[in-house]
DNA sequence: ACCTTTTATAGTCACAGTGACTCTTAAGGA
DNA sequence: TCCTTAAGAGTCACTGTGACTATAAAAGGT
């Protein structure tokens, strides 16, 4: 913020675009999904991309994060403004697109298995796709969503955020396949429930409806989320290194 | 990158500009001390800031900020080069800069204690300043600050980065210091060398020169950092939450 | 010289948390 | 009715850690 290159005019330079890409991520039959985008126009006509748009200029990166989520989901906006939204990175790259410069700031959205989006705004199509059918996407959003992927893995060890991926009540077994599936893992089923149940604030059981059938095998008990945010101790992917 | 607003010039629109604000921290003295320059010009002339500059048409943000760095502290590129620079977040309220829209991507820098900078570029003057003695800074650099020391907390809890505070070769004092001084609290000499030498690859001994001294006491061995990054399992700060 | 202070290094002990299991309970389907 | 599936209860051993105690090797003061 010291340093302004001598003579600086704002307008002299060429511009920086500023747009928001988001990862929006769920979990839907054990596999993980990624909402994509099929682009109408050049560059990349017809390729998938991440949701996202410009930032407009009076308009802060997180806002637009969440008014292009709405725009491109059809999500009510009373639940796109619950969501769990996250600054991710941002990524800078002199040529990551080939019109201008563009500098782009991308979030992670952590969501329950919603309904098919409708292609909102200007993308042609909107759709969940698992995460290990994507093909290359536009502009470096290949590595956009490796680095989401990457960081969702690292924050359920030492966050609640697990929950944001389930809806408002769940049993353990939804609770334990998130991680399962993020992870790419199983995991032992007593331990994931003891760790879990002896976290203060992670889960809290639901009182009066006793249980519910997840389809075969005894009915299990329904949870919501609790108050805590972090993970202390955390509860640690089983081997090595990322995913 | 989906959406364009409709007949969107990129030369229409108020541009946006974009610059990087670096939070670069080291260890004095058992003290965590920030670089911060002091500003010539308005708005915020005479004020502290968080060193940094715009973003050239041709350069990527991590650029930038090792360029910036270098500028403003005077230190020989190939330093400059060797640091570990992180990008932190990016900061883009519409009104934090009064004079026009800049989005601010945010840097942290972690360095062994260094000489002092000759404030260069058009900083009045830069200056290492205790962490607790930093006044009102310009613009949000308060907040980036605040969200640098939070972020350099927990990384110290599950990576090796607290080498990166010390010079090429150290002891484990020295490398105990560190964590006492980011995290505020003291650690138990015994417990912190356990924990240190039974985590591979975290630290390897120096072999030739057997000691040095710190100053009073017994002598200390030397050690030089290893080839782990992450610390699995983590280092966990004493009690709860952040700093 | 001796003693005090300071810091490094070695080692002990108990306990919390976890990984790897086993066993029982309660559903659905053939 | 039996088999399959998943929930939920409980056991056991081991690892890592927190809290300490003890010893070693320097500097400084008296």
């Amino acid at each position: 913020m010291t340093t302004r290159p001598e003579g600086y005019d704002p307008r002299a330079f060429e511009p920086f675009a500023v747009t928001v890409d988001l990862a929006v991520l769920t979990v839907r039959g054990g596999r993980l999904h990624v909402l994509l985008v099929q682009r109408g126009q050049e560059p990349y006509a017809g390729a998938w991309a991440l949701p996202g748009g410009f930032v407009l200029p009076r308009e802060s990166a997180g806002t637009a994060a969440r008014r292009e989520l709405a725009e491109e989901t059809g999500l009510p906006g009373a639940v796109v403004a619950g969501l769990h939204l996250e600054q991710l990175r941002t990524y800078t790259e002199p040529d990551r697109d080939p019109r201008m410069r563009v500098v782009s700031v991308a979030y992670t959205a952590l969501v329950p298995d919603l309904p098919e989006p409708r292609g909102g705004g200007d993308a042609a199509e909107a759709r969940w796709l698992p995460y290990d059918e994507v093909p290359a996407l536009a502009f470096d959003h290949d590595l956009i969503l490796a680095d989401a992927r990457e960081r969702v893995g690292a924050k359920l060890e030492y966050t609640c955020l697990a929950t944001a991926f389930c809806p408002p009540e769940f049993t353990l077994g939804e609770l334990r396949e998130v991680y399962e599936t993020v992870w790419g893992v199983p995991l032992d089923r007593p331990n994931f429930r003891r760790k879990v149940l002896t976290t203060p604030g992670f889960v809290e059981a639901v009182e009066g409806p006793p249980r519910r059938t997840g389809g075969r095998g005894k009915p299990a008990a329904l949870y919501r989320a609790g108050g805590a945010t972090a993970l202390h101790p955390p509860l640690l992917r089983p081997e090595g290194r990322s995913a």
